[in-house]
DNA sequence: AAAACTATTGTTAGGCA
DNA sequence: CTGCCTAACAATAGTTT
């Protein structure tokens, strides 16, 4: 009915839309409403619009929770349980679990494992990954002890720099001075002994502090740039 | 649409309510479908028929409790619980309590209390009241005893007439004959006397059996009509 | 955006099978 | 009670204001 028939099938113009919901809308609560007064039925008619709008109809007004309520027992029906996402939980566990199992999966051939299940062409690619990411391991540990022995100089340098202006000054340096500039040197070792086994594993370390080598890499004035300089 | 218009307001002839509530119905239910459609909304529709009988219709199906669950956090509602009658629970019970009360109070007259509370001229019917009732029960109690009577008469006359049937067959009456009689009349006043303390206590009981009072009470002839009779 | 208009289509009351 | 028929009425799509 109206200047033609028309498809039902969502209407994509958003105005037209949001007319017609509005017309039809009323005719639908009117339509409603005549039937329950027509047939002594009780109706209950619920209407979220497209954009979340609600509007609604109960034959008897203000009872529409007791209408609500004898249908779910009519129809052995129950709300559904905010408590209970079990069922959402459920998909969520079951879909980390496959993601967890391919990850595992991916993971093996970096550890050495199921090589036979790994084309030969791929094997290759393997190979050179792994060698590409063992070069990174050894230039990040390069650059950790690098680090570090420019901090162990920064503070010998200190501390000398200090003990040069007390006795500039005359004042004799207390024993107990160096002892507890030893005691800083020792909780910063032990700081960085905290991760023996990841990093510094397999660096060569000089078993004693190389006044020289410190100069060498630590120098302020060769240290401007640091990732350029050093390779 | 149709024929003629019709008002709006119920359907009184019961067929053709039926069978516009069909009708009408399936064009809500479409109606209903077409605007969800046309529109995106969600929309719920929930019939019950006078007779019970219940319809529905859900834009998404199967999804109506979900529905119902927007629509009650929507407007901030809750179904009625059902373990909650407390309320109406409460108003019956009062509404039982005062009338209980009342009850009690209009009683106690009748027991002799709270006299002093009764204005005299209600006194003079609270007696007439009372005086009638006692003629009542004394009515019901001789009318108790004429029946028991009655009963115990017939008793006694059908066996003698077996007695005397036996008699002129030649056939000597046996000892344990007019034994079993007593035991039956004794099982009869036993039976009766289960509420010795209610109705025939007051009862003046003549202590033996008057056959001339029997025969005056419960001749056949004069039980056509008792109530008209005996007063 | 909302109301009024109107040609056109949709709905249905009453009848019937 | 269900479905079909059809005249009549109601709803509404597209347009105008």
């Amino acid at each position: 009915m109206g200047r033609g028939k028309i498809e039902i099938k969502k209407i994509e113009n958003q105005t037209a839309r949001q007319v017609t919901f509005s017309k039809r809308r009323s005719g639908l609560i009117k339509k409603t409403h005549e039937l329950s007064v027509l047939c002594d039925a009780h109706i209950g008619l619920i209407v979220f619009s497209a954009t979340g709008k609600i509007s609604e109809y109960c034959s008897e007004p203000h009872k529409m929770p007791q209408l609500i309520d004898r249908y779910l027992q009519t129809k052995g029906l129950r709300l559904p349980d905010p408590n209970d996402d079990r069922e959402e939980l459920c998909r969520e566990m079951e879909a980390l679990r496959r993601e967890t199992c391919k990850l595992e999966l991916r993971l093996r051939p970096y550890c050495g494992h199921d090589l036979a299940s790994i084309p030969p062409h791929e094997l290759e690619g393997l190979e050179q990954q792994l060698e590409h990411s063992v070069l990174k391991i050894r230039e990040r540990k390069r650059r950790m002890l690098e680090e570090d022995n420019n901090n162990m100089y920064r503070l010998l340098h200190e501390h000398r720099a200090a003990v040069d202006q007390f006795q500039q000054a005359g004042i004799d340096t207390k024993p107990g001075e160096y002892q507890q500039f030893l005691e800083q040197l020792q909780y910063y070792n032990d700081h960085h002994q905290q991760q023996p086994n990841s990093v510094l594993q397999l660096a060569t370390l000089p078993s004693e502090i190389d006044p020289n080598y410190h100069l060498q890499l630590a120098q302020p004035s060769l240290q401007n740039d640091p990732t350029a300089k050093i390779d």
